[in-house]
This record gives C-alpha cells, structure tokens and sequence, in this order.
DNA sequence: TCGCCACCTTGATCTTGATCAATCGGCACC
DNA sequence: GGTGCCGATTGATCAAGATCAAGGTGGCGA
C-alpha cells in the first residue's frame, strides 16, 4: 500500500490532498481503512456523528436530503477521485453529517478519521488551503444549483446537467458519454422520473442525444450549448 | 478607531473574526476602509475580479444572481455583524465573484483586502479556523435553502424563513419582528411577488402573523412551527 | 395639494411539470 | 420457462404557482 516510489498517487487525484505536504499526507493514509459498499447501500445518514470523512475510488455515491414525506433531492453525485463529509467538522452542528449518502452503484472507498485530519490541518497551511479551495468548489457548486433550480427551466436543467457532466473542457471532446441511473439524473435535477423521460425523449427526436439504457450519449454538443444560451423557447 | 482597551470590538461580532489572533486582526483591520451605500447601490457584479471582501455594520445587502431575462434570485441577505465576499478567494476562477451584491438600504460597511487577508491566513490557524467555520456555515446554509426550494412548497418556504429569521432561540422571544421589503423576500424564497402577497394575506387572515408596510410581526410561533412540521395539509 | 411613481393587492386565466394510471421490458429467481 | 418485480415510457388529467390585468395605497417632490 505505501510504495516509495509514488507514495499516495490514488489520493493526489483529489483536490483536497493534492497539494498537501507528503508526512502529512502519510500520517492521514496512515491511519484510513477502505471499504466497499454494495449498489443501494447506506454509509451515512443526515445527523449521525461525523467520524471520517471519505474519498470514493471506484463508483457512484449520492449524498442526499429526504422530505417527511419520503422525497428525495440529491444534493450532489460523488465520482471516482472526489471526496466527501470532510467540511463538516467546521459545521456548527458540532459535526454531524448534514445529508445522507448511499452507494448509487457498487463502490469503493477510502475513509479517514476526523480528528486526524484535524491534526493535520493545525500544522499544515497546505492541508488548510487545500480544504478550503474544495470548500470554495463546493459552495461555487450550490450557488450554481440554486441558480439553476430557481431560475431555469426542467430541460435547460438537464441540458445544463449534461453539458457539465461530459469533460467538454476541449473543442471535440473524445468522450461524449455519461452513465448514470436515470433515477439518479431526476433527483439530481429535481425532476420527475417520468418529465425526465419526456424530456430525453424530446432531446432524442431532436438528434441532440441518445438513449441507451443507463447511458446517454451527447450527439451534438453546440446545439445543445445553444439551447442552454437561448432561453426557453421550445418546439 | 483604534481604541486600547477594545481595539476592534466591531470585527467581533462577525465569525470569521472572533477567533483570530489580536495582532493580525489589527493588521487586517490597518488596510480596511469603510464605505457607505445608499439604498439600490450595487457594491460589485458576477465576474468582477474579487480584491475586497466585506463586513456589513449596518443595513443589509443581497447576494444574488440574475437570468439572462433578468430575473433575479437572492442567494443570500447579509445582516450587520456578517462578512461576504471572503471565500471567493479560493474558487477556481481564481478571484471572481460568483454573485451580485446591492444594498437593500442604506448600509455602512467595512472593505478588506483580500491579499492582507491571504497573508493573516498564512500565518494563523485561527485565522483559517475562523474561514473554514465561516465557509462551513454558508455551506450548510445553501443545502437547506436546496432542500427547501425543491422538497417544500411555497406557504412551507415562508413559514420556514420567518421562523429562521426571528432570534427564537428560547421559548418566548422578545423580539418577534423582521423588517425586509417584500421584494426581496419573494426573490429569496424564489416566489413571485403576487404570490407571496396572497401567502401573507392567507396567514394574516389565520392570525399567526400581523403585516404592515415592511414589518411581519410573527404572532403565534407555536402555530407556524406545526405548520412547518405537519406537511402540506391546508385550507 | 396635486400628481406621479413604485409597490402592493386582488382577481382571472394560463402553463409547467406533477400526479395518476396503464403498459411494456428486462432480469433475477425459482 | 414462467413469474414477480422494478424501472422506463406514454397518455390523460390535475394543481401550484406564474402571468396578465386592474385597481389601490402611500410617499414624495413640485
């Protein structure tokens, strides 16, 4: 587990430790467990003690509030690289978790202890700097939903949702795919599964993607940034 | 400014300050400078390259972000005693702000700069402590306010706000009163102003709160708090 | 005092997306 | 090879809240 050549390179992919100091990166690898969850699995509900925080290597993980009355809105989709529950120590709900996370599909994860992470933030700037810059995502993050959610519409959503989600930093980029459990994308987007399945529908007639079970493919990556910058007049 | 015996009593009052080191409040608060606004003043726009960050003394400024229609959504109001603008630093698009800021009323604020800010960072743990409790909160505040727009419907929102709004910590409150334009709570609660004018009526009219000009007066907490508690069974 | 303007209120109607319902299509498990 | 179950699709209807359209009200300057 501790090569001396790349010492930690699976957690360097993270924002959250890229820049942190190698000793310190050692002393937090050192004390952290991996575990695996199954497809539909809990690892954490809202309000439970927030002992570890997490970082996922392998799947999907949902983190997620419920209604009284059994809604669900998905906060936020957690991929391979991320982490998560590490901005909680600083809550004022002296740490405990403010959402639920559950496996969307089989995962695998590295946890890490809290109090050690703190430990390390007290002697490093960097491990500091670097919680902070993916505090800051974070938050960039909700604001955009926030915007999105109140001032757009259920398609200019989704086709926000995929133009966001395929890498696309490039002009032809490679890869045009995305897999996610249509349930999933709905709850995300604050949608109903069967308005998400007309919405899909109607992006498919058009030619602007296609449908493939759990996969949706970007056929025409400029018409839709189009439709997402005109707003809301519609076929 | 500069009294001895409390040298920035003020700064206190704000989280992100109340735990930071004397000497590097004071080198902070050596560069601040203090603005005035008159009601309406735009204090900077989305995108704008973020130097300054902000406490409000006093009035109160809305944070938020505008549909290419020009429709407006507040993110967030900002009350005398909080800091704005103070975590933009860490964002990817390295020192833009996310959001519009404008003064509800006529507000006196202090303006820090935020390189002697990233300094003070550098050299207290407090200093980041105090951001990261900071940062923490907005978080939590931005995934309720999530969770509320897309699982809770109007009348909830309001009833929920009005309660968040009031100190209410204990039992009877003494000061049950909020003083904001309507506007400006209908754009926060993304609801449209005609909206929330029948909401009021409806909840006036049922006795649990008195409206006059810009001031609700919350009358009977116990009866909005099972509002909010018992779903969305109404008359 | 008047007149103007901004904001609020109230009523009528419309629209988006939710809800209800039926059917279909895998897929796992006997 | 059923059979039961879960998720997706599609159609029909519904409802919350938006939009459109008039008034009302109050503050404020001339």
């Amino acid at each position: 587990m501790n090569q001396p050549a790349t010492p930690h390179a699976e957690l360097r992919r993270a924002y959250l430790f890229a820049d942190m100091p190698d000793d310190q990166l050692a002393r937090l690898a050192h004390g952290m467990h991996m575990s695996e969850l199954k497809q539909g699995q809990v690892l954490f509900r809202q309000g439970e003690l927030a002992e570890r925080f997490f970082m996922v290597r392998e799947g999907l993980v949902k983190l997620y509030r419920l209604s009284p009355e059994g809604d669900e809105k998905i906060i936020e989709i957690i991929k391979p690289g991320q982490t998560f529950g590490e901005a909680v120590m600083f809550m004022g709900n002296q740490g405990r978790y403010p959402v639920n996370a559950e496996a969307v599909s089989d995962a695998h994860l590295f946890g890490f202890e809290q109090k050690v992470f703190l430990g390390v933030l007290r002697e490093s700037h960097e491990a500091c700097f670097g919680l902070l810059g993916s505090m800051s995502r974070r938050l960039h993050m909700l604001v955009n939903q926030i915007e999105s959610l109140t001032l757009q519409n259920a398609t200019y959503r989704l086709v926000a949702y995929l133009l966001d989600q395929i890498p696309g930093g490039v002009k032809h980029s490679p890869d045009l795919e995305l897999t996610t459990p249509k349930g999933v994308i709905a709850s995300r987007l604050a949608i109903q599964p069967e308005t998400l399945s007309r919405i899909l529908g109607k992006l498919r007639r058009a030619n602007l993607i296609e449908v493939e079970g759990n996969h949706i493919m970007v056929r025409d990556v400029a018409a839709l940034r189009k439709l997402v910058h005109m707003p809301p007049t519609e076929t």
